[in-house]
RNA sequence: GGGCUCAUAGCUCAGUUGGUUAGAGCGCCACACUGAUAAUGUGGAGGUCCCUGGUUCGAGUCCAGGUGGGCCCA
């Protein structure tokens, strides 16, 4: 009837077949057949980058799309299904070169752009292949055919069309910015690239004197005793730049002093005189910073023709900076804005202009003079030399620092001012700062504070630096004459429009470098030649617009990749698609996307239709090693992907996904998987018991369902209610890491409740109804599991609903062709799920005291006493009086309604009830009950157990309370075992007479027989011979007499003989107090 | 320097709107239970809920300040 299954599941191989399931029977494309006139349900995938096969932590992202996906799907929603690869960029440049063994921009030239761009191209297709294999093994459910890239043309051109309205907007602007660049590759390079390339150096660095021009100042503190001659005394360790200097920065309220060494006069913080000076010097007075602003001075190299005309434009002059400090240097900074990124701020800031003093090599230019030629970091010397002929040197010292690298060719770095392109946050009669800001707050952001974290980036950001001076990239559609006028081209029909060889353009094979560089255009005026500019698009621009280009917006939707037959959409209906689909219902990644691809969504969106382009935005936290260390390629600390998915299988992974929670960082590792397969091991063996013994009795599962009148039934029933209810609000609301949470509490019920106490209903019930409720209602609760946890752990889903749907008719295919599970109003039953809260602590208790007593749970005892908390709490004692005699083996249970005799009581105020009600006066209140003489506590104690209000003596007032605004606690008093908690009291009568004696006995043969079944390997529906050898003053024949129908009954024990002590082949055992030997035979079936 | 966030048992983490004796899992010790169970139960050991102050009858929870970690921006 059902496949048996035993043990414990392997995830690898009962994957890969489930795997093979969906594939031949094509059960994503049978879903979607079901749901295309379903309501749409709007998800649009971030783009993977397809450069490197996906690790983990793209896993973790990955199922949590997933999840959500399956979870719309089942409620018949219609879904796109679309994944998406980002295709371009400096990061698959940089893949392909290391492939190619390439050094930098010179070899790609070399080896020729075409040849590169299809290189790069050819990259994507290989990976995104990788990409989308490991992606199924994980069971994600994707259209994989129709994956969007962001490489094509579809997708630039729908960037055109954003770049062209920044430019309607105002928006576009070039600017300079100082980026990190390597000298020998001739490029710059990312921030994401020069984060991890600092390496400790040893340079020689220089202080150098520029000696003050009083005469020349704007500002002169006529206080001060700075005299004309005095020199700043300033130190760099790029000695190139002091040809760059244009301004010294110096902190307003740091101390200065004059002090003479060499026998002249310098100027610098008080904090650095020891480390900076020469020894003999001698500090002459002091002076704050602020005191020393405005001071023009001499520069280091005044005679080269760059410093002599930026002097003219802004002479050099001495300014305020927070940033100064004494850490190193002198305090007093050398500012080059065209050498460092943040001198270049500070001199926005103060209007200073910058000089860039070398080329792209970083060799000096021709305006420095007798430097020109040189190169600014090898030839250190000419500098040193020359700073010296001019008398500017003080002192030369080795300083070892951490410093950029060029991670490819080693080389160090320099920084650079080079023209970019910008799209202003500020700019234009209708700005786009603040219409993001308003476009942002209409999102749901999952967790909040991720929102604020967008509004703070908003509120901060800087101007967009959209151009890299690279070559597999968006081409800026930017066009340029000689006269720099600028065009935005905004679609391929436009450049077509305008191309000075409209059939160069239709030829193009792609819109790429280098192919798209070739087209010119004409002006407006049709006056001028222009050419696009040679710069390509930030990545971010491409995986920004897919919320428009995956759905056509721009209306040319012949090139889309997308299945118009499953979404219901013909080609003459086309233009319809982007308006049924955006905004997006949600999209999730991980938290820095949030300034990252959020953001650049956002931004064209709003760009585009003035409001955000997704509803509710999700991101989590960051991945670490289990240990809680950071991942690093370095410290081979993350666990593979491919060899995680095939050695523990991609369900346990998913589990321990799902059951971090958004906030906080995951813990990933073998160990924690193997915690979620032994937390998911409980329902395997759930579903184990069930299919053994559905097996054995072949219980009617399909047509009408016995109506649940055992009461275990119809708390399990209720209880699968509120877990119905719990995964759906967790899924509902993004609280993800609620649904393994609740699952895995109802599991243990399931388990450790239902099953347990429900065992006996299956293989020998009173009544041949009763059992059928059993198997049905188990059936039903592991098929309704089965459903609620399809999204998250599909395969074991798959897995267990093959199974236990073989007796229906009519069942889908697969679970995941499955309706989501209704609540069902008629099984809802809350008070019934608190009864059994009651019902375990009352058998908690039991226990408790059974440990106390020193008598274990095999020995019947004659009676419990049990003591509610309050008198509507006896019901959950009364209906569950069976189960609880069972389960704590007791022959009789009577509820007290004092358990006076065993117990002392305490009383404790209610706060909840009484705060409210009696404010300040509480303090007084819980005195007088804590404090409450025995008979006093008493006489409450029992009234407020009856349900009665009663009066209390607060001091000079007599207050009267009602029964549930105080809480009645009993302690044990002596002579029964007993145990109490919140108000409940249990205790055991311990005294044993030989019937009991005798029953316990009885019950410990049939363990030790059992025991031996196992042992012998029998099946449980085997039925056996005991063959039995007693000691001599054995009771165990009286207990046969006694109880022989029922070791007969449990054990399946068709004959029951007593044999001679040394009958060959028994073994012996402990039973009880006695020793016996024994053997049990299995008996054919006949 | 600014923003966000976190801090609870040896470890990983829960802790809903403020409520009495702060929980779970893993790990450790003892005992028990077991015709699904590598499961489970009971008991034990293990906590200044980061610190200080405030609001309140009452603070792990709310507020302010501080300390420390993480991330982001500058």
């Amino acid at each position: 009837m059902f496949e048996p299954f035993v043990g414990t599941p392997n995830y690898p191989e009962l994957e890969a077949s489930i795997l093979q399931f969906w594939e031949e029977q094509q059960i994503l494309q049978q879903l979607c057949e079901r749901n295309l006139n379903g309501e749409p349900w709007r998800f649009q995938d971030g783009p993977i980058t397809a450069n490197n096969p996906m690790g983990v932590h793209h896993a973790w992202g990955r199922t949590y799309k997933d999840i959500v996906q399956r979870f719309h799907a089942m409620r018949g929603r219609k879904l796109r299904w679309q994944n998406g690869f980002d295709c371009q960029g400096l990061w698959v440049e940089v893949e392909v070169e290391k492939a190619l063994g390439f050094k930098g921009k010179p070899d790609i030239i070399a080896y020729g752009l075409e040849n590169f761009s299809r290189a790069c191209r050819a990259r994507v297709d290989k990976f995104a292949a990788t990409i989308t294999e490991q992606s199924r093994r994980l069971g994600q459910w994707m259209d994989w055919e129709h994956s969007y890239y962001t490489f094509d043309d579809s997708n630039i051109e729908h960037i055109w069309l954003f770049l062209k309205k920044c430019h309607e907007e105002g928006w576009l602007a070039q600017d300079y910015r100082i980026m990190p660049w390597c000298p020998r590759c001739e490029t710059s390079l990312s921030q994401h690239e020069s984060a991890d390339s600092y390496k400790e150096i040893t340079h020689r660095s220089v202080y150098v004197k520029l000696p003050i021009l009083l005469n020349q100042s704007s500002i002169v503190n006529r206080q001060s005793s700075i005299q004309e001659g005095d020199s700043f005394l300033v130190w760099t360790t790029t000695p190139w730049t002091l040809t760059a200097n244009v301004a010294v920065a110096l902190h307003p309220d740091l101390t200065y002093v004059r002090a003479r060494t060499d026998d002249m006069v310098v100027i610098l913080s008080k904090g650095t005189v020891a480390t900076a000076l020469k020894p003999g010097y001698e500090v002459l007075d002091e002076m704050p910073g602020r005191d020393l602003i405005g001071l023009s001075y001499s520069g280091t190299f005044d005679d080269l023709p760059v410093q002599q005309k930026m002097n003219e434009q802004t002479p050099r002059r001495s300014v305020a900076w927070e940033d100064v400090g004494e850490e190193e240097g002198t305090g007093i900074v050398h500012i080059a804005p065209g050498c460092g990124a943040e001198d270049y701020q500070l001199g926005q800031r103060e209007g200073l202009g910058f000089i860039v003093p070398v080329d792209t090599e970083a060799r000096f230019l021709s305006g420095c003079g007798p430097l020109a030629g040189l190169h600014g970091l090898e030839d250190v010397e000419t500098i040193f030399a020359e700073l010296e002929k001019r008398d500017r040197l003080y002192r030369i010292q080795r300083y070892k620092h951490s410093y950029p690298h060029c991670w490819r060719c080693a080389h160090e770095l320099i920084f650079y001012a080079t023209q970019e392109w910008f799209i202003r946050a500020e700019a234009g009669p209708r700005p786009a700062r603040e219409r993001l800001r308003r476009a942002a707050r209409e999102v749901q952001w999952i967790p909040e504070y991720a929102g604020k974290r967008m509004d703070d980036w908003l509120s901060n950001m800087g101007d967009w630096c959209i151009s890299r001076k690279r070559f597999w990239g968006l081409p800026l559609p930017f066009y340029q004459d000689e006269h720099g006028n600028l065009e935005v081209i905004g679609s391929k029909a436009e450049l077509r429009e305008r191309a000075v060889t409209p059939e160069l353009v239709d030829s193009l094979p792609e819109l790429h470098r280098p192919w798209i560089d070739e087209i010119e255009i004409l002006s407006q005026d049709g006056k001028s030649l222009m050419r696009r500019v040679p710069e390509v698009g930030d990545a971010w621009l491409d995986a920004g617009i897919v919320p428009f280009s995956t759905l056509g917006y721009n209306g040319n939707t012949q090139d889309l990749r997308l299945p118009p037959e499953l979404l219901g959409y013909m080609p003459e209906n086309a233009g319809n698609y982007w308006r049924d689909w955006y905004p997006a219902d949600f999209i999730t990644e991980m938290r820095e996307q949030v300034r990252l691809w959020f953001f650049s969504m956002l931004f064209m969106s709003v760009a585009l239709e003035d409001r955000a382009p997704y509803k509710t935005a999700m991101v989590y936290e960051t991945m670490l090693d289990e240990n809680g260390d950071r991942i690093s390629k370095a410290k081979g600390n993350g666990v593979p992907y491919n060899e995680a998915v095939s050695k523990v299988g991609a369900d346990p992974m998913r589990w321990t996904f799902a059951g971090n929670l958004l906030t906080k960082d995951i813990r990933f590792g073998y160990q924690p998987i193997q915690e979620s397969q032994r937390r998911l091991l409980t329902l395997w063996n759930v579903y184990s018991f069930f299919v053994t013994y559905a097996n054995l009795d072949k219980p009617k599962l399909d047509g009408e369902r016995e109506e649940a009148r055992n009461i275990l039934d119809r708390w399990i029933l209720a209880r699968l209610q509120q877990l119905t209810e719990q995964v759906t609000t967790a899924i509902n609301s993004f609280q993800l890491g609620n649904i393994t949470r609740s699952v895995e509490s109802f599991v243990d019920d399931l388990s450790n409740w239902y099953v347990r106490s429900s065992r006996r209903r299956f293989w020998k019930s009173e009544s041949d109804q009763d059992k059928q409720a059993a198997y049905q209602t188990l059936h039903h609760v592991l098929l309704t599991v089965a459903k609620l946890i399809a999204p998250v752990i599909p395969f074991t889903a798959e897995a267990m609903y093959q199974n236990l749907k073989r007796p229906l008719a009519d069942a889908p295919l697969s679970v995941h062709l499955c309706p989501w599970p209704e609540v069902t109003d008629t099984w809802r039953d809350e008070s019934l799920i608190r009864e059994v809260e009651d019902v375990l602590q009352v058998v908690s208790l039991g226990h408790s005291a059974r440990k106390d007593s020193g008598v274990k749970v095999r020995q019947p005892l004659a009676k419990a006493f049990v003591q509610t908390p309050t008198p509507a709490q006896r019901t959950s004692v009364e209906n569950w009086r069976e189960t609880i005699l069972d389960e704590l083996n007791v022959k009789e249970l009577e509820l007290l309604d004092d358990a006076g005799e065993f117990v002392t009581y305490s009383l404790k105020a209610n706060l909840p009830k009484l705060g409210p009600k009696f404010g300040k006066q509480i303090g007084a209140i819980r005195q007088a009950l804590e404090k409450a003489a025995p008979e006093e506590a008493r006489r409450i104690g029992k009234a407020a157990r009856r349900g009665e209000s009663f009066a209390l003596q607060v001091g000079d007032a007599a207050l009267e309370l009602a029964a549930d605004e105080v809480l009645v606690q009993t302690q044990q008093q002596s002579g029964y075992s007993f145990a109490t908690e919140n108000g409940w009291a249990v205790a055991l009568d311990t005294t044993l007479n030989q019937d009991l004696l005798d029953e316990g006995l009885a019950r410990d043969f049939v363990r030790a027989v059992q025991n031996a079944r196992k042992e012998a390997g029998f099946e449980v529906s085997d039925h056996i011979a005991i063959l039995l050898a007693p000691e001599d003053a054995s009771r165990l024949p009286d207990v046969f007499e006694k109880f022989g129908d029922y070791i007969q009954q449990e054990t399946l024990a068709d004959e029951l003989r007593l044999v001679a002590w040394d009958y060959p082949e028994l073994t012996e055992v402990k039973i009880g107090e006695e020793t016996v030997r024994l053997r049990v035979e299995r008996i054919a079936n006949s």
